[in-house]
DNA sequence: TAGGGATTATTGTTCAACAACTTTGTTTCG
DNA sequence: CGAAACAAAGTTGTTGAACAATAATCCCTA
């Protein structure tokens, strides 16, 4: 592969990480020279990222890591609802994505085990794997564009994660409703595991929306 | 603007219109030269359009424009039929995306009215007033982010269109049946138009399918 | 203290050069 | 004659430096 390739891989996997808190600014210079690259390199990189909506992007004034707004999250959700839903419902059982998702599932609950109170570290992965399970759940669409436009979404999303403090409250309850859509989805069949889906997606919303909130109040 | 993002959108309108043939190679140099830009701002609006689909980039073989296949046109209907049915299945009736979609329907007919057989301009302005009723319709969502993603699958679907000959074959029956949707979605609501439109893409499909298939063989 | 203007820093763009790689053309050998 | 190996040519990938264009900062004045 290219190097801005991986360039642009280990940037969007930092970013991902929090390496670069959402809405910092991103000097061209500074992480150039970090990376051992040159800064039309790196340019090049910024705007694949910015592309993806990771990064924003304002002339003269450079890149920042995005930092979605309220609107943002309503918007990223109700496009999740419209993929999601209409993956799972259109989708059959016998779909090899099944197995992933049965495989983030228990990775989820795996990791929720053993998570501390308040390591948020841990809780980020039980949140990955959680993301896991809807990108695999996605794939039941057999759409390598859809695939691509979620995952651009589900980036997005997790950099609204990212400013929430507690994410215990954030990934926790969110495994037993995975663990739920899987089941109904394989025992009660495609209608009822996206209606299933339907209720997590609102919760999810509500819960993020309503940590915003109380954000911009404290 | 910038001048990558004026470039950009250059050489996006010229690749839609058809300047460049789907497949072909864009020599960075000569393209440069053309413009009357550097190598590296060319480059920057390349990678741009590479992420929208319109260009394929493959490492030290250069960019050309993209050349959409069977399997890719398949995708584009499905993710189609995802967005577009069920934009319009959720929307509501006094949505102003709606009056645009009105007169994108009376522009396409008043096109194909004036249209001789085989002008192949104006055919393919048809094809536009079509595509700009379509693409009104996922504004019904109200999602930036779904018309993002809309906006870039019209821009590959186009593609497709340009590698058909005959392009009144392509756009003269939808005309109609773009007035079909609309027409069912106003006297009898959204779920009925959503079914309307269903049909449409079915069909829509099944015409770009079968001319690529007859391309293949002569 | 507020406004205005010079200063500084950062981004936008160009250019020239070289490295890395692909493609093409040629040669050589079976 | 055909195929593999090799050399040559052309294109892209990346760099570093330079300058232009714009934004942010600081300092001075009223």
């Amino acid at each position: 592969m290219n190097q801005q390739g991986m360039l642009a891989d280990a940037l969007r996997q930092q970013i991902i990480d929090g390496a670069f808190a959402p809405g910092s600014r991103l000097s061209e210079s500074a992480i150039a020279e970090h990376f051992g690259v040159a800064r039309n390199t790196l340019r090049e990189a910024f705007r694949a990222l910015s592309e993806q909506g990771l990064l924003e992007h304002i002339p003269h004034r450079g890149v920042s890591v995005a930092s979605p707004s309220i609107a943002d999250v309503i918007d990223i959700y109700r496009a999740r609802r419209i993929i999601e839903c209409t993956a799972l419902q259109q989708s059959e059982p016998e779909h090899p994505a099944v197995q992933r998702m049965q495989e983030a599932v228990l990775a989820a609950e795996a990791a929720a085990r053993d998570a501390l109170l308040d390591d948020t570290e841990t809780w980020r992965a039980v949140g990955s794997a959680n993301m896991a399970f809807h990108v695999a759940l996605v794939d039941l669409a057999d759409s390598p564009r859809l695939a691509r436009t979620y995952r651009d979404l589900a980036a997005e999303l997790r950099l609204a994660f990212l400013k929430i403090d507690d994410p215990r409250s954030l990934h926790e309850p969110f495994v037993r409703k995975n663990r739920a859509v899987l089941d109904t989805f394989l025992a009660r069949g495609a209608q009822a595991g996206a209606a299933e889906l339907e209720r997590y997606l609102v919760q999810s919303e509500r819960v993020v929306l309503g940590a915003f909130a109380r954000m911009q109040l404290g």
